[in-house]
DNA sequence: TATGATTGGTCAACATAGCTGACATAATTG
DNA sequence: CAATTATGTCAGCTATGTTGACCAATCATA
């Protein structure tokens, strides 16, 4: 059989797990607010991964039948966000070693998506950017994406938006979160 | 290069991309939305990268101390959530195929944190469990990453909340949403 | 100006976690 | 009995992360 999906037989559910809605919680105090159950803790771990998965699901295809993979679409991405970055300031964002990075990076250089300028003020750096062929592969994917996002809020409304945009900046780390709030003014945090 | 932000600035500032919160939009027609700028889209793709992330950090660290892995961490929640479940159901969740779950499963296995069972139905069946190991890991990674969420939730309130699970919901693709929503009873769709 | 720090690159080796293809075994089902 | 299903296994490939060791150019400063 096809191994991935075709649950043939047996759908995931998940009766044995799911504790009734109104039923007491075990492990913790009185009214904690409900939607500290453990239950909705565990969708909210659910649907990060499933989310997750789905969000960067369309644009791997499509990267995939170009030769490339998700580390050279999260390189794509971020020059193109910000034109002329320096490649220690691309590490400080991925977060990866500078071997990795390195390797994905002279891949989308060689293929002409990203070129490179000696720094004006420090000529050590080299200040990266979009080629215009990187600039066409940067906007396909980025409207993938910005399609799927572009639904959901839709389909939710604004207030969804915005508790759905203050939640995950609450899940982040507090240094990356810090980083956030600056780069976008309108930030909600 | 995408019309939309182009801060040509090389510091992390995003003063250009961010139209003032009631400009018109350029690329869109009228009203579709202050949150469905593409700044605002961005943004919400950026927040998945580091809130997905920052999510799995503290997990990954715990697990690298036990030789295990992400893809270990799965498993292991997966059928702590739902035990007795069969490698195929498994399979379908997961959505990698059996050779891959198989290195991780046969490990896990081996090193006593899952135990499986002869089908009582379909003897070619393998149910899985969790052993105490098993549970005790479990508990220790799902109370990790559920303080988090825990803290997030209560820092934003029940109704950041809710708009938080309605838009993660809409970002899914439509099969797995369809899943979910049968997985949680007072699942909000 | 000499020294040390920073920016960036490179080689080599390794680990994890995905993938495909091919094949095997046992049990169920028609 | 034959086909399908559930599961496992061997072999090999790829993408993307990791360490560790070095090197070169440039910058900043004592």
């Amino acid at each position: 059989m096809s191994p991935e999906n075709t649950p043939t037989g047996n759908v995931p559910r998940v009766k044995s797990t799911s504790i009734s809605k109104s039923a007491p919680q075990s492990s913790s105090g009185p009214l904690k607010g409900l939607y500290l159950r453990k239950q909705d803790l565990r969708r909210g771990i659910e649907l990060m991964f499933f989310a997750y998965r789905d969000f960067t699901g369309e644009a791997d295809q499509m990267l995939s039948n170009l030769g490339l993979g998700r580390a050279h679409h999260r390189v794509i991405y971020f020059v193109g966000r910000q034109p002329g970055m320096s490649v220690s300031n691309l590490l400080a964002i991925l977060k990866i070693t500078k071997q990795s990075l390195s390797r994905v990076l002279s891949h989308l250089i060689n293929t002409g998506y990203i070129q490179q300028t000696q720094g004006a003020r420090d000529k050590r750096q080299r200040l990266l950017s979009l080629t215009k062929k990187g600039e066409a592969l940067e906007a396909k994917l980025t409207d993938l994406q910005c399609r799927r996002f572009a639904a959901a809020y839709s389909a939710r409304g604004g207030a969804a938006v915005d508790g759905f945009v203050k939640v995950l900046s609450s899940l982040l780390d507090d240094e990356i979160r810090a980083d956030l709030r600056q780069q976008y003014p309108d930030h909600i945090d």
